[in-house]
DNA sequence: CAGCAGGGGGCGG
DNA sequence: CGCCCCCTGCTGA
């Protein structure tokens, strides 16, 4: 999910340089370049969230508007390069530092995680273009991916993604990246035996080590084969992936998460093969598109002969499409279509001649597309599932008119339409959709809608400095004034103004500027997806409903982390009492 | 607007 | 581990 998010608001490109501006570190001209309007004094922008976001945890506080100083100013300044420059490089490309987990260019003040560093270096310092244009007869080569994709979209007018497999085979990457990696284990095992060999008496270091060292006991089975990159210096989870941000206490948890970062899936619908991560997803799949046959837990499971063992993933893994990947080999043929083919008890086809041993699912190649879609397998099939789809059960009906839908969370989506839950503060207008509410607010009444509570903005300025003030969401391509000099509370806060904590002190906000507003947006919705994920956010909370009246639909708004599907829940839950699910 | 896939967490065996 | 629910984004009608 991380990797789509940053995907969908920062593009494809995960080349850039490091650009963690926790540190306040000047970035190297070159990647100035690369990124031209970002300033260090940003601090974190959206662009450095999502680079921070795909190689790990970033240090403690970074997800805070306000960036305290750490409390160790010793071990963090710390810096061990390795012994032996990098051969070909002639460089020891950087160093690290166990106590803030981070590398330091050898060559400037670039300071990042692993990966970044080490695209860093290769694009900036290295003499050697990595990263050659995959077209026979061109030459172009760059030291950045990122040069590659330009130049493929420019001079070729072709797909940059053609060009994502050089992120991840290049061989010079592939190489620093070790180089770096054995770096991190020496140094951070050499910490580690130091702190067991002289316990800090420090209250707070003595807590940090106690963590690590319940994070080292707890979690090396899995996180630790996975590189053990980004460690967990939030001290609030025991598994900490090493590939993207995601950390949980639960190992079950963490297992499974780390399915989504191999190439394989080991689970199949086999009916119409198509592959997942996840049983529960499969019947899901299952349970949806071919309702009305018999749902076999014991045959979604690939076989380990069919599976091609994946290695877990590694310290540092980047979010490039496989669709651009050459398969390793030609794809066995395309399956059978499923529908007329299999017989009464659907027999599993035998291994051999499934031979799933194909290139990860891509865009390119919709071989076992669902039933539903337009490229369903054959005509028949689709014909046949769409008879089996008017036959089929449907067990979400809706209590205002003839409509059901294959499940619950259809189902409330479905009664928005009829519920309208989001209320316009300012005339009767109401809408289905958090985001047609906010379109109605901005063009009629001119006003800029909060997308978190009721709170309407007279501008977008009003709205990021309420952003910041009631959400801790900073909007960094505005300017907001810092501090509590407020502007006037906005007349048009009509409802129920969500609690509005007392504001934290945050960085000023860089000048304005389309590209950054952008950006702001997108760290916005990074951050409100942060705080959804745990739990912890501030949303809004809608009062408590009156009990459900069919007649009378509630009409008050509820601002949910689903802004499209914002059916109250309280309401939901009563409105199951008067659905029918059968 | 709805169907679907793919994330996450909770819960029980 | 399996199941369930919730949430989110994408896509097509």
């Amino acid at each position: 999910m991380f990797k789509e998010i940053t995907k969908k608001l920062y593009g494809e490109e995960t080349s850039v340089g490091v650009g963690v501006g926790v540190v306040g570190v000047e970035f190297p001209a070159a990647e100035r370049d690369l990124d031209d309007e970002l300033r260090p004094e940003e601090h974190i922008t959206a662009w450095g969230l999502a680079a921070l976001m795909q190689n790990g945890f970033p240090p403690p506080g970074i997800l805070q508007a306000n960036f305290a100083p750490r409390l160790d100013p010793d071990a963090e300044d710390r810096w061990t390069a390795a012994e032996e420059p990098l051969a070909w490089a002639h460089s020891r490309i950087a160093s690290y530092n166990p106590a803030q987990r981070l590398f330091k260019c050898a060559d400037c003040e670039c300071v990042g995680f692993l990966a970044r560093v080490a695209e860093h270096w290769l694009g900036t310092h290295s003499q050697a273009r990595a990263f050659q244009c995959p077209l026979a007869g061109c030459g172009f080569a760059s030291g950045w991916a990122r040069g590659v994709r330009s130049h493929l979209a420019r001079d070729h007018h072709s797909d940059p993604a053609a060009a994502d497999h050089l992120l991840r085979d290049n061989p010079a990457l592939d190489d620093l990246t070790r180089y770096l990696q054995r770096l991190k284990n020496k140094v951070a095992a050499a910490a580690h035996a130091a702190a067991e060999r002289a316990p800090e008496p420090d209250d707070f270091h003595s807590a940090c080590c106690q963590q690590v060292d319940a994070m080292r006991a707890e979690r090396r089975p899995s996180s630790e084969a996975a590189g053990d990159a980004a460690g967990a210096p939030d001290g609030a989870k025991r598994y900490v992936c090493a590939a993207c941000p995601y950390a949980t206490d639960r190992r079950d948890l963490f297992t499974r998460h780390e399915n989504i970062h191999r190439d394989e899936k080991p689970f199949h619908c086999y009916l119409c093969q198509k592959q997942f991560n996840r049983a529960d997803h499969v019947k899901k799949h299952f349970l949806r598109m071919h309702r009305d046959q018999p749902y076999d837990l014991n045959r979604i499971r690939r076989s380990a002969s069919i599976v091609k063992p994946s290695p877990a993933p590694p310290a540092l893994h980047y979010y490039s499409k496989p669709a651009g990947e050459p398969p390793p080999a030609p794809p066995a043929p395309a399956p059978a279509p499923p529908a007329p083919a299999p017989p009464p008890e659907y027999r599993a086809p035998p291994a051999p001649v499934v031979k799933l041993e194909r290139a990860p699912l891509a865009k390119s190649e919709p071989a076992p597309a669902p039933l539903h879609k337009a490229a369903a397998p054959s005509p028949a099939a689709a014909a046949a599932a769409a008879i089996r789809r008017k036959v089929g059960e449907r067990r979400y009906a809706c209590c205002y008119c003839a409509w059901s839908g294959v499940d619950n969370w259809c189902l409330k989506r479905h009664l928005n339409t009829h519920l309208k839950p989001f209320a316009c503060a300012l005339c009767e207008y109401k809408a289905a959709r958090a985001e047609r509410l906010a379109t109605h607010v901005h063009k009629v009444h001119n006003k800029k809608a909060c997308a978190k509570c009721p709170f309407l903005a007279d501008d977008q300025l009003q709205l990021a400095q309420h952003l910041r003030d009631a959400h801790h969401i900073e909007s960094r391509g505005l300017k907001v004034p810092a501090g509590g000099a407020r502007a006037p509370a906005p007349a048009a806060f009509a409802q129920a103004a969500a609690p509005a904590p007392a504001p934290e002190p945050g960085p000023a906000a860089g000048g304005a500027g389309r590209r950054r507003e952008a950006r702001a947006a997108g760290a916005a919705r990074l951050f409100g997806y942060l705080e959804a994920s745990d739990g912890s956010g501030d949303e809004y909370e809608a009062p408590a409903l009156a009990p459900f009246a069919p007649a009378a639909p509630p009409a008050a708004p509820h601002y949910a982390r689903d802004k499209e599907n914002a059916a109250p829940l309280s309401h939901a839950h009563a409105l199951h009492d008067h659905c029918l699910r059968y």
